[in-house]
DNA sequence: CAAAGTACTTTGTAACACAAAGTATATGAG
DNA sequence: CTCATATACTTTGTGTTACAAAGTACTTTG
C-alpha cells in the first residue's frame, strides 16, 4: 500500500546537533581532554552556557567530567567517553550523508 | 592583549540547521522544485510541521512558494531561491569544516 | 577585613518545534 | 439537498530548550 522508503531518515542526534554542543564535542574529539577555560575560549560560550551544555552531555554519558583542585582553586577537566566518541562519529556520518547528496 | 583567534566560529545558520528544515532544503536543492505532498513523504513531517517550517524558510527568502489550483484543489509548489541555494551551499561548507576536522 | 577575582552553577525568560485542532473547498452517499 | 468524508493545508497550544543574568563558594590582594 505504501512502497515509500519510509526508513530513509537516519535521525540526527539533537544532543550533538546543537551548535554549542557540536563545538564542544568537536573540540574534545580532537584534543582528547580539555579544561573548562580552554573550551570556553574555543567555543566562545559563556560560563553559564558551557556549564549547562556540559551537564547535558554528561547526563547523556557522552563526556566525563573530572573536578580537582589546583592551587586551591577548582579545576574542571572534560573528556569524551567511548560512548561520546561513537556518538560523534555516528553523527558525523549521518550529517555527511545528508549534506553530500541525497540519493535520487 | 588577546591573541586568541576569536573569529574562528563561522556561525551555523540555525534556520537551515534545524533537522526538519535541513531535510526540506536538501530535498529542494536536488529536485529544484517539489510539491507539498512530495516533501511531506520525503521529510516524514506532518502537515503542520511542514507548513510552519515552510513559512519560516519563505520569510527568510530561502524558498519561493507558489500556490495554484489543480482540479479545483489547492496545490503548493516549493522551490529554492538563489538566496536559499547560496545559504544552503554556505551551510554545507561550514558544517563540513566543523565535521571534517578542527584546525589544530 | 573588605573588595575584587576565579571558577563555576542555578534560575528566569523568550524562542521554537511538534502535535492537535481548525479552516476551506470538493466530492460522494442517501 | 444535506451530511459525511476527503484533500490540502494553516493556526493554535504546550512542553522543551538555549542563552543570559544572577547567584554561590571560595581565594587573593590591598
Amino acid at each position: 500500500m505504501n512502497n515509500d522508503e519510509d526508513t530513509r531518515s537516519p535521525d540526527i542526534d539533537r544532543l550533538i546537533h546543537e551548535p554549542a554542543r557540536l563545538k564542544i564535542m568537536a573540540q574534545l574529539y580532537v584534543v582528547e581532554s580539555a579544561d573548562f577555560i580552554f573550551l570556553m575560549r574555543r567555543t566562545q560560550l559563556t560560563w553559564g552556557n558551557l556549564s549547562s551544555h556540559m551537564s547535558k552531555l554528561e547526563t547523556a554519558g557522552y563526556i566525563k567530567v573530572e573536578k580537582e583542585f589546583v592551587d586551591k582553586k577548582p579545576h574542571t577537566i572534560l573528556a569524551l567517553t567511548e560512548k561520546g566518541k561513537a556518538a560523534f562519529q555516528s553523527y558525523r556520518k549521518v550529517m555527511q550523508q545528508v549534506l553530500d547528496e541525497i540519493p535520487e
